[in-house]
DNA sequence: TATATAATTTAGATGGAGTTTAAAAACGGC
DNA sequence: GCCGTTTTTAAACTCCATCTAAATTATATA
């Protein structure tokens, strides 16, 4: 134990919490534009209430952001007409999303959880692990091609599946990817067998609700369209 | 591509930036609280002023800061007379400090980053890995004792060291710890070879402006007060 | 084409975080 | 008991992110 006088802490810059100075891309721009990516994928071109609803805002509050993104150069946004994301944008979708899957990647290979906990961590964790990191990441796991639900780690690869709900019957399929990570989800998909590299066969699909009978290692299970939906297959080569 | 009526995607909640609710134990707030348990292992009670000059804040932020953890049952305030950690605020500052060295080791050992690095990157991931993760990253590493700097991953051990200031000439020592983790500095104790498990002999010591004459590796140096004030010794057994 | 309806944006406000300056209050050495 | 120092309070500021209510624009339909 010293005098006050001699006290002479070294705290470099980067440890203490920076003020938040305006125009920056917080935690909350950043979900915003992988959501609008993740919409974009699905419809094109994106809807303020579209954004709202997934981000579970009002309108209003969307509409605000988005013009918030516009200025940052993130979105292209028409007013009245919806928006679209910027190659800038894109780019940083893809940069999350790559860095969120090589999270995942290294929280199930390396650290040892499960793969049903890793999304949610990995979504907190992936604003805040720099790029020079995520690329070391890759090279420790020996640059996996998937994250450990069956997501390319490289967002922009076609990996040239289709969702099980559109498949026909009659068909031997692997199972490619599950692209709703809740929890739940994964629990019941990990029941199912359904897991990526499992081997599905279609047996019949019913005309009404969607029903699915389908084979997983010699077992028969029911499925509906709402499991259907998330669980991606490709043809048995 | 579907038409709009049909999505629905999955966000798990935990996904979205969360409100921010009153009273949370903010980024800030943890590092108002890592402060302070550094300083009170320099000089004991802690004053506001040593508070306000280590976050590098008015004297006013601070003290508005420190009543707030204070209300959080952080830190015990006597007005005026300065602050000392509650046991719930010494048991946050050593869980931060673990996964801190945790998670460097990690960012060491098996990410590949080097040594000089590291800290910067651990001081921000240290506010997102929940304490499980960091259960996990431990197991995972095999249960190291110290971070990359020497410095003991469970921070209620003592180590035994001194610092190379204190130390007597003629004595060979052992490097333990170093605890000034600027890149910088780093650098140049990287350069002298001063580096946790070396040898050091002090050769002598100037009677003014506090000299070092040290042998490391054959090799010989003057240090400086301000180096030798964060190389942490113990007697070579 | 006019109009009703739905989607979108703006206006104005709220509340929290974290900071500041200026002024007031308490402390402590002499 | 006084005076300089330390600490606290008061009032204000900036930014983030949201909201409700009202205005505006697009569109679908009659």
């Amino acid at each position: 134990m010293r005098s006050r006088g001699e006290i002479q802490l070294r705290v470099p810059e980067v440890c203490r919490p920076s003020a938040m100075r305006a125009g920056q891309i917080t935690e909350t721009i950043q979900e915003y534009v992988e959501g609008i990516y993740r919409l974009q994928q699905e419809v094109g071109r994106v809807a303020t209430n579209e954004v709202a609803q997934y981000m579970g805002v009002s309108p209003a509050s969307a509409s605000i952001m988005l013009k918030r993104l516009a200025e940052m150069n993130l979105v292209e946004h028409t007013p009245y007409r919806g928006i679209l994301l910027t190659q800038e944008g894109e780019q940083l979708a893809h940069q999350l999303l790559r860095i969120h899957r090589l999270t995942e990647r290294l929280l199930t290979d390396i650290i040892g959880l499960p793969w049903n906990d890793v999304h949610d961590f990995a979504c907190k964790l992936e604003h805040y692990i720099a790029p020079e990191i995520a690329e070391k990441i890759a090279e420790a796991l020996g640059y996996p091609a998937t994250c450990p639900h069956g997501n390319p780690i490289d967002p922009t690869v076609d990996d040239g599946s289709w969702r099980l709900s559109d498949a026909m019957a009659g068909k031997d399929l692997l199972v490619i990817k599950i692209t709703d990570e809740r929890r739940e989800f994964l629990e019941y998909i990990e029941e199912l067998q359904l897991v990526p590299g499992a081997q599905v066969e279609v047996l019949s699909r019913t005309p009404f609700d969607g029903l699915i009978q389908i084979n997983v290692d010699g077992r028969q299970h029911t499925i509906g369209p709402e499991v259907a939906r998330y669980v991606w297959v490709k043809e048995l080569a």
